[in-house]
DNA sequence: ACGCCCACTTGACCTAAGTCAAGTGCCCCG
DNA sequence: CGGGGCACTTGACTTAGGTCAAGTGGGCGT
């Protein structure tokens, strides 16, 4: 057994060779060799508890940070304190790509549940990079990806009702699940209805009552953070701007 | 008899070297020889003309481009046709960073006023950074600044009222235009009011509106597309979010 | 096991901003 | 140089969603 230097989770044989992320992670697409050599500067910490942060807002950039398990919620406070969630990032899913511009971190990252988390240290990854050209490649996609994603957000935000939000923010949790072996159907919220909210611009009332409305309409059944979507069809065309209105004769009014 | 002090384009000696943009773009802090390197890969088009594309949704990704003089708008359409504005890019910025991912363009690229544009073939400048540590980094950061920009904008859209939106907005073409060597109290939008809306999220009417009372307030002068903020340090505070109401004893004005 | 707290639900009301509808005048085109 | 369209302004009205307030009940700590 290996004793690694720094952070040494004692029994457990982790690897990203046998992770069940590789093919959604940083290795993905690199030849073994390849990912051997970036395993080597992967720090693996002991498993985090709800509420401990991976980091925090302004302090110093110098890891990217993978999850593994669990879920970690990335998040800001404005000026008047209160926060403003920027992301939940589930397994596969790698954090702090905003503070290798600055060198500082422009958000703290908290982690919902326990969860665990692999650490890439950016210079070496960056150097090891310079000579992986498959992983140079990889970065560069995954740092576009992210910004891909934040311009769907952006898009989201500015022109989608509360309704398209919610189930947006339904369907990508669903699909993201499902890509990681879990059901698309039923899981659990690890966040709250304020850190939902405060996500996509609702006050926590309006996502209770949209969940409460979805539940209604068939398209849900909520219990407390338990989701199960019994209608995924009719969740996607929440978001396909529903202009039933001149559609269907919707009844008397 | 052209008297256009800033800049004549056909006679000029077209190069990173002395473009005035260099410490903006991508050559930022490369050394001389690496930024002949990649002089060597950037193809330099004519002018383009208002409305022009430089590239369409749905498009093969093949380069990127650097706003050398003039702006462009990015944007998609709506599954009801109608035009999202993603951002406007001022000379120095790069477009295209989010089809690195999926080799395809997910927004559209049109010039707002006439501009010359520099292209970046992805592939040669992918080879390039891998041979060139800086470059590689500094591509690592523009993507990562996209990112963090992109994020601001999400907190925005998502905890702003309209007046703080078009202050930002504002605030935010200010600093560019200025660190770009122009007035940062007097410019011309290139953009309609519709496209400023579409882009925060707001009725046109709104911007129309808030234009309006910038003016009465004495914060702003508008004249059609002119702009000249009167008052910086009021329109800071409209972004600080003005809660003024209660504030400690900031003494009577 | 109990009780308290806090996340959540639900209702009533209010407001910021959207929509609809006229203007107004600049700018471009003939 | 004159007409027309289009970008913009302005006003009246509507509404989605925020705010405030009052429950309700599940889960955690003792």
């Amino acid at each position: 057994m290996t004793a690694t230097p720094v952070v040494s989770l004692s029994n457990i044989k982790v690897a990203c060779q046998n992770c069940s992320l590789a093919s959604l992670c940083l290795p993905m697409g690199l030849a073994p060799a390849d990912v051997d050599k970036l395993e080597a500067i992967v720090k693996r910490s002991r498993p985090l508890r709800r509420g401990d942060h991976l980091f925090e807002s302004e302090h110093k950039f110098r890891s990217l940070f993978a999850v593994k398990t669990g879920s970690v919620k990335t998040y800001t406070l404005g000026p008047d304190g209160n926060e403003q969630v920027l992301g939940f990032h589930l397994p596969g899913e790698l954090l702090g790509l905003d503070a290798i511009q600055s060198d500082v971190h422009r958000c703290s990252a908290r982690v919902l549940e326990t969860s665990s988390v692999c650490e890439l240290p950016f210079e070496r990854l960056e150097e090891l990079a310079s000579h992986i050209p498959t992983l140079q490649h990889q970065l560069f996609r995954l740092l576009s990806k992210e910004i891909g994603q934040d311009t769907d957000m952006v898009a989201l935000l500015s022109r989608s009702p509360a309704e398209e939000r919610l189930a947006s923010f339904l369907l990508s949790l669903s699909e993201r699940y499902q890509r990681r072996g879990f059901s698309a159907k039923e899981f659990i919220l690890s966040m709250s209805r304020q850190e939902i909210g405060s996500y996509l611009g609702l006050a926590l009332e309006t996502v209770s009552r949209l969940f409460t409305r979805f539940q209604e309409d068939g398209i849900l059944r909520v219990d407390r953070k338990h989701i199960t979507i019994l209608d995924l069809e009719r969740l996607r065309k929440v978001i396909a701007h529903q202009t039933n209105c001149d559609q269907q004769a919707q009844g008397p009014n």
